[in-house]
DNA sequence: TATCCTATGGCACTAAGAGTCATTTTGCGA
DNA sequence: TCGCAAAATGACTCTTAGTGCCATAGGATA
């Protein structure tokens, strides 16, 4: 077999034990008892009733037995990025990318709380957590690289720092969220919150402008009196806003 | 010795032979020729001409034999942000502490080019790369927390999201630049291309707003007939804004 | 010369992770 | 209900990263 690890995969009917569950559970629970380097993975292999060789083969490292399916849900989200059916814009399509993320952790707010604190005091997963997330902007900064091309005469490479400093700010928003509701205890409605923060970041980045741009926060004043052609409205302000 | 790792330690007399640079030299070329899993730690010691012991004395992983020192750098950028003595902004600040990070590779721009061919093909060195960055965005995200707190009534988890989010755009900015700069060969002022990216930045986070923001990219145009009085335009200026 | 102190070498040890093959379990069709 | 193919598991072995511990070499200092 190519790809053993866990992703969807070692199907199991209802009732029946559920290996992988298992071992995360007693994964947990070890590291939180006594320690995550004290821990070793004989040791919850054997609490999990399975075997040391079992659980190398559902997690590909020993931090992986904590944390969410991070791989399968990159797979998700790269499938949802690469249908890209509607026609929305690309950063509504990289927020529902993001409520996807937020979805595995949402969906078990206990487990998830167990796991921040595990993580709050062991470096080696921080570590992989941070990493994952790197995965994710990487594939953020990509999609908008693929479809966020603008016409015109914008820079390439403006474009491009453009997509990498809105996708890090998109993936920093949706940890940030994610972060304080498990501090919160996990209550209330996260997405919500993903919302909220996603549109502040979303208010800001419409202000990113490349070297020719007009200075953010200017007031337009256009004066005219009654009885003056639209166009010529429209023309003062096209030219007010072109040679700021 | 408590802390027996490379951060300036290790003084070598001029002549005398300087192992750490020997074994990151030796690192790099086996690396390169051989592959980075299928070359050894033993390997790289004898290399070097030294045994294996102290090749782990000078890294505390194989990673690190390749990658800058991080950790030095590191102390040096927390040392620049404890200290705080200018008047300049937290973000002017936070500019030159990236200066200082890019400095770890613009130093040694061929070597520079080296390790981002080893890396590009490398995953676990991409991993610890996006680890440090990772540090240094929570480094930085918690200076604005410190000295970036405003007065008024600004909601403070809408802060700590902005300095999150602001962070988060820097670090991604210095990447971009110090990326492009490596694949362009390492030619050229990255400085100097480090302060437009970040200037883009700055522009960009201005137009952060709190909750009860007016839209941004909205135009607020207000037609007058001439000999309005000037407080009757603020007036409905302000209820526009208002209102949005 | 006696003595420190630091860098190094040598050795043993733990544990992570991968390879291999035999064995069991499970799903499924006849 | 039986039997078969595929998947899951167990039981080894092996390599190598990384650590602890102690001995030693060799330069600096009194």
């Amino acid at each position: 077999m190519g790809v053993p690890y866990f992703t969807g995969r070692h199907t199991q009917m209802a009732g029946l034990r559920n290996t992988h569950e298992e071992l995360t559970s007693a994964a947990i629970d070890l590291f939180l008892a006594n320690g995550y380097e004290e821990t070793t993975a004989d040791e919850i292999a054997e609490a999990a009733g399975v075997a040391r060789r079992t659980f190398f083969r559902y997690f590909r490292a020993k931090e992986d037995a904590v944390l969410p399916d991070h791989e399968g849900c990159l797979a998700r989200v790269r499938e949802l990025l690469e249908r890209n059916d509607s026609g929305e814009s690309p950063f509504a399509t990289l927020t529902r990318a993001s409520h996807l993320v937020l979805a595995l952790y949402a969906q078990d707010p206990a487990k998830a709380v167990r796991r921040y604190e595990l993580m709050r005091r062991v470096e080696s997963l921080r570590e992989r957590e941070i990493m994952m997330t790197g995965r994710y902007q990487r594939v953020f900064a990509e999609y908008l690289y693929r479809v966020d091309t603008r016409i015109g005469d914008s820079d390439e490479d403006d474009d491009r720092l453009r997509h990498d400093v809105t996708a890090a700010a998109m993936v920093a928003a949706h940890n940030h969220v994610l972060r304080q509701w498990i501090r919160d205890g996990g209550g209330g409605d996260v997405h919500a919150r993903l919302d909220a923060a996603l549109d502040l970041v979303e208010a800001a980045m419409r202000g990113w402008q490349g070297e020719n741009a007009t200075d953010q926060g200017e007031l337009l004043v256009v004066v005219a009196r009654p009885g003056t052609p639209v166009w010529r409205l429209a023309q003062s302000i096209q030219s007010a806003a072109g040679s700021s």
